[in-house]
RNA sequence: GGGCACUUGGCGCAGUUGGUUAGCGCGCUUGCUUGACAUGCAAGAGGCCAGAGGUUCAAAUCCUCUAGUGCCCA
């Protein structure tokens, strides 16, 4: 059979893609022995396809989950899209609608033209997670609109609505006047920006004049009071008086409120209750009237008198320049301050007075902070946990209802009269309190209820309406782990999976949705809803900034999985990104992994055409070579040291001293020796634990070559076999995760190969500088009498690799040539022995002395420390034996290296 | 304004709880069509670990300050 020289990844990774699913390997098997380990996804937004965030976030969970199932956990990776409200709505009406208007559509049709487009998106975003060889669960894949979701939804909001912990009232929110709704804080994001600080003058009916100082003037059409810090001598004297609002002719008290900024503009502010959150606060302390002076789209509305049907940048313009014309703009300043946008459209935020529905969190933030204060629930990396607790110690109110179409729908139904009030609200909201019109039927109850109710239980009026608004769409990823999982009505695989064990997200929603499932978990379970939060970098291009779509310098996980393999770009991820830090990524980033995958390969290639004399060599084998020896302690470390750096959450770390052991030492020096001695060796078992390591990263290329050397007893027995056919797992999937035998770390051994490699290294460094294509012959020096017997035994190891013919020992040192100092021993290269190539003395002169400036300055350094009675008294016994020893072998060295120079010196 | 990170050879990064001559990948230089691999092999150059001070027998590692960068919150 003709191997190809270069791995092809798209010739496997589909096949054995199909085989894992057909057997149903992803799916959860119970293990009596042990737990189960389960994460479930974070669910992509159904706006788009996937970028390189997802690709390196969902390649950590198959990590964690591949790594977790062949350890035998009873594994659950649980998948699934989320609906993402606003983001999705704002697309849709951008794509699908082509110049038309939701409204002109109406709810239904739009909302069914959403469902399309979620339906279309989701089967790309599962059809991405595949390509990337996630190994989830697909038969339990979840939308958060799929019924059973919706009903946790609804059931979460009665629970808390019947606790008191959901209410409606009239706040100041941030509203987007491009999406039409109102947004939660999260949702809005503070750039700064270039303005100006206008200083107004308003008369007041004493005759006097303050001067107030505003970054927005449009708003003083709804100014109801001016205020003044009660500390602030300077202005006391105005405290108490009436000011008259310009345009508006309003008379306006001027009031002392602690929360005004005396070092603010005049230390005079006007107060604008319904377009400003402080101003709001304040006003509600001191009972003033709230006049909205926009409507939704923030287009000035009747109570801006002239103004009206003015958008707000527009009006802000002709505001000031009505006041040039009075007077009373006394100066404009430039002002630099932070200016709040949409989150989804970028469009700046209108702090606005509005009817909403809200979330306390004071109660449900109580057990959210003590599980992440003691450890009950950990991040990796830990820094994250301060900035999660310092959110969590400030939390507020949670804005659930956006005026959107596309979500879950309030369950709330107004009996009518409350309706109409309901659909007047915003554009009235002066009459706030006085209600007009009242309507016979309906008494203005409110019932929150899963299904529409027929009648009204307290009036019995069927004429019942439900709230037009949608929940915030974190109001159902906050239940995300338990809804997935059955909550409330099934409880079978919330006792099997829940709590679950890891989530792996990015940083910037820890607020948005890590806080709030700790929440829900502890509120409705009465449990965290995971262990452990994993958080990743964000993924950067190579210049360091944030791949996006608007920017377009990202790079399409579809483009170069195609161009290089999955396991190529999974690895190349995972070695970039380090714990917690961004990764820089460019195109030629993929080349590590596509190179690694095709090193792996080729060593199969080898191993594959060297001839089998012990097919199954007994592992204590006396027979077994000072290499065989050697890599087999390398494995071991290895095996070790990625279990316990796995186990503590670290990806590139392992990646990275696999990579190293399988490059760097199994290739370069194990397989170079397989070759001489034309035997298989220990490769086998060698790679068959390597590729078991490596299968988390890299699935494809290590069940393609794991099934071709196809492993019988070197293998560990099966964890499971759906087919319960033979004791050998048919997939690596499925095969055990390696372990450590102690007993085969020699280091011992490890010191003897060491001087292998130093000899060889010592010939090939001669040569490479003497460009020289062989040695005839070195002679080497030891006094360690073992040392001689490992180098004969071993010579032939040594004359390939390091290009020498013959190897001769020797007591007398030789004058001339080249003299290689290494531990142990010395290496001569005779001048007169060189087929062709002069050691030029004079060179080997200055390398010698260089060397001996630099060990005699350790020297120096490792003495004085020896001699000071501080280090000998307080430093542990075990480094003052190292620093000895380290003493010692610079001074061998040293008289070594003075020793050469001399006889150089002599023969020059 | 408050908080949290980061700063290690040209670039991207490792460096567990302080203790061998600070490592790796890419790039660079030199030499190799060596029968697994040029997506490769071999050899090499390149770093007073941002700066200053402190703790310690011992600091890239711990503390303080300074400078620069990034992120979050207000």
């Amino acid at each position: 059979m003709e191997l190809a020289t270069r791995y092809n990844p798209f010739e496997v990774e589909q096949k054995w893609y199909q085989i894992w699913m057909e057997r149903g390997y992803f799916k959860p098997l119970p293990n009596p022995n042990l737990n189960s380990f389960t994460i479930v996804i974070p669910p992509p937004n159904v706006t788009g396809i996937l970028h390189l965030g997802h690709a390196l976030n969902n390649t950590i969970q198959d990590i964690f989950i591949r790594y977790k199932r062949m350890q035998g956990f009873e594994t659950l990776w649980l998948p699934g899209v989320d609906h993402a409200g606003i983001a999705t709505q704002v697309i849709v009406e951008r794509e699908l609608l082509k110049g038309s208007t939701k409204e002109e559509i109406g709810r239904d049709k739009f909302i069914a033209l959403a469902y399309e487009w979620a339906k279309d998106k989701k089967a790309t975003i599962l059809e991405q997670l595949k390509e990337l060889g996630c190994s989830c669960d697909w038969e339990r894949t979840k939308f958060t609109l799929d019924p059973e979701m919706s009903n946790a939804v609804y059931e979460a909001f009665i629970r808390l609505y019947n606790k008191g912990w959901i209410y409606k009232g009239d706040y100041i929110v941030n509203w987007c006047p491009r999406c039409e709704t109102a947004i939660s804080d999260l949702e809005v994001e503070h750039q700064e920006e270039q303005g100006h600080l206008y200083y107004i003058k308003y008369p007041l009916t004493t005759g006097e004049s303050i001067t107030v100082a505003t970054t927005r003037p449009e708003t003083m059409l709804g100014d109801t009071a001016c205020a003044i810090n009660p500390q602030d001598t300077r202005n006391a004297c105005y405290i108490g008086k009436t000011a008259i609002l310009p345009f508006v002719n309003r008379p306006i008290p001027i009031i002392a409120d602690e929360r005004v900024d005396p070092q603010f503009g005049t230390g005079i502010v006007k107060i604008t209750p319904a377009h400003d959150p402080i101003d709001f606060e304040i006003a509600e302390y001191h009972k003033l009237p709230k006049i909205l002076i926009m409507d939704k789209r923030a287009i000035i509305n009747e109570n801006g008198g002239k103004y009206k049907g003015l958008a707000r940048f527009d009006a802000r313009r002709q505001v000031i320049d009505d006041l040039k014309g009075m007077g009373v703009l006394e100066k404009v300043v430039p002002y630099t301050y932070a200016v709040g946008h949409c989150h989804r459209c970028n469009t700046i935020i209108e702090p606005m007075l509005s009817t909403q529905w809200f979330v306390r969190q004071k109660e449900l933030a109580r057990p959210a902070i003590s599980a992440v204060e003691n450890n009950e629930i950990r991040f990796y990396p830990e820094r994250w946990k301060g900035v999660y607790l310092n959110w969590m110690y400030n939390i507020k109110d949670w804005c659930i209802s956006r005026q959107i179409w596309w979500g879950h729908r309030l369950p709330v139904f107004y009996c009518q009269d409350e309706m109409e009030q309901d659909a007047n609200r915003r554009q009235k909201t002066e009459d706030r309190g006085q209600k007009t019109e009242k309507s016979n039927l309906g008494c203005n109850e409110i019932i929150v209820a899963k299904e529409a109710p027929v009648q009204c239980p307290k009036c019995g009026n069927k004429n019942l309406v439900q709230d037009t608004d949608v929940l915030d769409t974190w109001f159902s990823s906050w239940l995300w782990p338990i809804s997935t999982l059955g909550w409330p009505n099934n409880r079978a695989d919330l006792n099997r999976f829940y709590p679950t064990s890891l989530l792996s997200t990015a940083p910037e929603i820890i607020f948005f949705w890590v806080a709030r499932m700790i929440m829900a978990g502890y509120e409705f379970m009465g449990k965290p809803p995971f262990n452990t939060v994993y958080l990743h970098g964000t993924v950067r291009d190579a210049k360091g900034i944030k791949m996006s779509r608007t920017l377009g310098n990202g790079i399409d996980p579809r483009e170069v999985i195609t161009k290089y393999g999955t396991d190529a770009v999974r690895f190349s991820l995972i070695t970039t990104a380090g714990e917690g830090g961004d990764p820089h990524i460019e195109e030629n980033t993929f080349e590590i992994g596509r190179s690694f995958t095709n090193k792996l390969w080729n060593a199969y290639r080898l191993i594959s055409l060297l001839p089998d004399h012990n097919p199954q060599p007994p592992t204590p084998n006396p027979q077994i070579e000072l290499a065989d020896k050697w890599i087999l302690s390398q494995l071991n470390r290895l095996i070790k040291e990625v279990s316990g750096l796995l186990d503590n959450y670290k990806l590139q770390e392992p990646s990275m001293r696999i990579y190293d052991f399988l490059w760097h030492k199994f290739c370069d020096w194990y397989l170079e020796i397989l070759k001489i001695r034309n035997d298989k060796g220990v490769a086998i078992r060698v790679l068959d634990n390597t590729l078991r390591l490596l299968h988390p990263f890299v699935p494809f290329v290590t069940e393609e070559i794991w099934q071709r050397i196809n492993p019988k007893s070197q293998i560990l027995p099966q964890m499971r076999d759906p087919e319960k056919s033979g004791t050998n797992p048919k997939s690596i999937m499925i095969s055990e995760w390696p372990k450590a035998e102690k007993q085969e770390i020699d280091a011992e051994a490890e010191e003897e190969f060491d001087l292998i490699q130093n000899i060889v290294i010592a010939c090939r460094n001669t040569r490479a500088e003497l460009n020289i294509p062989k040695l005839i012959k070195i002679i080497i020096k030891t006094e360690l009498l073992n040392y001689k017997k490992i180098i004969e035994a071993n010579a032939t190891y040594i004359k390939i690799l390091g290009k020498v013919e013959m190897i001769e020992f020797t007591d007398i040192i030789p004058t001339g040539g080249a003299r290689i100092i290494i531990k142990g021993a010395d290496i001569f290269i005779p001048q007169q022995n060189l087929i062709t190539g002069i050691i030029d003395s004079n060179k080997e002169l200055k390398k010698l002395e260089a060397e001996y400036s630099k060990v005699e300055s350790l020297l120096q350094g490792t003495k004085s420390r020896l001699n000071s009675p501080e280090f000998l008294s307080k430093a542990p016994q075990e480094v003052i034996v190292k620093t000895q020893e380290k003493l010692n072998s610079y001074e061998q060295k040293l008289l070594k290296l003075a020793d050469h120079i001399k006889l150089l010196n002599t023969a020059l």
